[in-house]
DNA sequence: TTTATTCAATAGATAAAACCGATTGATAAA
DNA sequence: TTTATCAATCGGTTTTATCTATTGAATAAA
């Protein structure tokens, strides 16, 4: 049985005529024939009853048979809609996944962005670490999600989309109140509070100065679990420093007299932050599109990548 | 697009993998590869998300259109079962039609018949004249008739199914009542009652009888659009006397004593009752079922064709 | 009756497609 | 690097769909 079958009956049925039928069916009355034949063999009944001259006739059985036909035609119509409607690369649903160090801060930028420039798109956000925001994209869970390099994994492309600095948080009535920069180097020896392991941006920091972990282990342990926020209210009340990226500050209405920001100096520390999304995922044109307006949000402080 | 190409995409989107998808379809990789290929490309949409390794990842887009095919496919499937059903011819409705002078008489043996030998079909009947069973025959609104020959009509086959002769009947205080046999030239100058025009039983009496319309032409205007029973009433009240087919007379409980019924004199007139069928119509085997029954009832009086 | 006409079925030939086995290319794991 | 896996591609074959032309059946007209 085949569409083309299913079609050639229903014209039959509607033109009572074999000729008429595989007129508007574009095909000869041979084909047509033959097509409605084997269709009759194959289903072992007979659809028609031929007389020549006078119009055919649909036997009870066809009768039901073409209905169906006529059904399973519209049905199939169904999956052309589906697929026009679906074409777009710029609708349907994207499910963006961001890590905690970022999302907070980006976002509220970038999706009003998204809904201007894709207003078909519909978006949906999920924060989580790195590891768990890896794998829920190679699941399929996610379409993208927005990490800080390094980020290598197997089928798993990535695009930079601007750099990070970091800077200090510390609070106003630090000692390093009037230094213009911080070096790295600096940090050695300060109640420098991180952030849980897990969190990418923890390594980063350490990553930059290594040797900041050997005095204040004890601390760092007790905010496990914390988040950028809890740890700069800490630095407000004083309990030590700590590193950010910039952007978590900048955007911030809580960024009161309490805290002063201070930069690094060179070589600044910072990191790149990047879209990351399966090889083989078919809607580029939505990445593009993501890639393109995160790099229009020019967060203060950062760096576009071009 | 075509029904083996959403089988393709069916089984690729249970088996996620395009090897084992083949497999379940009798068919090599390369060809489901490309028939889906060429459906992709037909929708202008990716429905999977080929990852070599890992698992195919079915597309947003990908699976509705895939749950829509399912359906597709369902509903195909309801044509096989259609027809599966359909394809008993002792099955289904069978619309059968009867001339009046015949059908209060055959159909109460006739239909019991047909329900114990073909419980799964069911019976419409139709009484009307000739003229009207045959315009219905051929328009497909019947699907056979029972009627009397003389019938030929272009495009219709018909069989013989049994010689029925014709009797008189009177009323039990006529001056006939000691004779036997009445022969026709008797009826001559009778009150012979008919039934009118269009009734084809009328047309075969005063074929056997010619010149008995000379003398009673009014008194069988008044019984235009009458029946057989009526007459048989006007019989009992000694209006006059009547042909009758022998059938309308052995199976009434109203055979009283005010009736005195005469067997005719050879050559005994009658007439042969006979099936009737669009010569393409397609249930053959219901076709015969009827006939086969109707020889089996062996009415009284009747003598079987075969 | 014969002839003409209509319409679906059939015949013969060709173009399109579906399909297969073998191979390639890409990818990821060892 | 090598190996293994998997879908895509290649080349060739078979099957199917389709065409034109004709036949055959049946009716309608002459």
């Amino acid at each position: 049985m085949t569409l083309t079958e299913l079609k050639y009956i229903v014209a039959v049925a509607q033109k009572k005529h074999f000729g008429q039928a595989a007129q508007a069916c574009f095909v000869s009355q041979p084909t047509l024939s033959i097509a409605i034949k084997k269709l009759e063999e194959e289903l072992d009944i007979k659809l028609f009853e031929r007389s020549s001259k006078n119009e055919i006739r649909i036997t009870d059985i066809g009768q039901q048979v073409i209905e169906q036909a006529q059904k399973v035609l519209r049905e199939t119509q169904v999956i052309n809609e589906i697929s026009q409607q679906g074409k777009d690369p710029l609708s349907g649903t994207f499910r963006l996944g961001a890590i905690y160090t970022i999302g907070p801060y980006l976002l509220p930028n970038l999706i009003p962005r998204i809904n201007e420039s894709a207003p078909n798109l519909t978006l949906i956000i999920e924060e989580d670490f790195t590891a768990n925001l890896s794998t829920k994209l190679k699941q399929g869970e996610l379409d993208a999600i927005i990490i800080s390099y390094p980020y290598d994994e197997a089928g798993i492309e990535t695009a930079p989309l601007y750099e990070e600095p970091f800077v200090v948080a510390l609070h106003s009535r630090h000692e390093w109140l009037q230094k213009e920069q911080i070096s790295v180097n600096e940090l050695v020896g300060q109640d420098l509070m991180l952030l849980g392991a897990g969190h990418c941006f923890r390594d980063q920091v350490i990553q930059a100065c290594p040797q900041c972990m050997e005095s204040n282990n004890e601390l760092t342990r007790t905010l496990e679990g914390s988040s950028l926020e809890t740890i700069r209210h800490m630095v407000a009340a004083g309990t030590g420093i700590t590193v950010l990226p910039c952007t978590s500050m900048m955007h911030s209405q809580q960024n009161h007299d309490l805290i002063s920001i201070k930069s690094f100096a060179n070589p600044q520390p910072s990191r790149t932050v990047a879209l990351a999304w399966r090889k083989h995922y078919p809607r580029k044109e939505a990445i593009q599109q993501i890639i393109d307006n995160i790099q229009q949000c020019q967060l203060p402080g950062t760096q576009s990548i071009r």
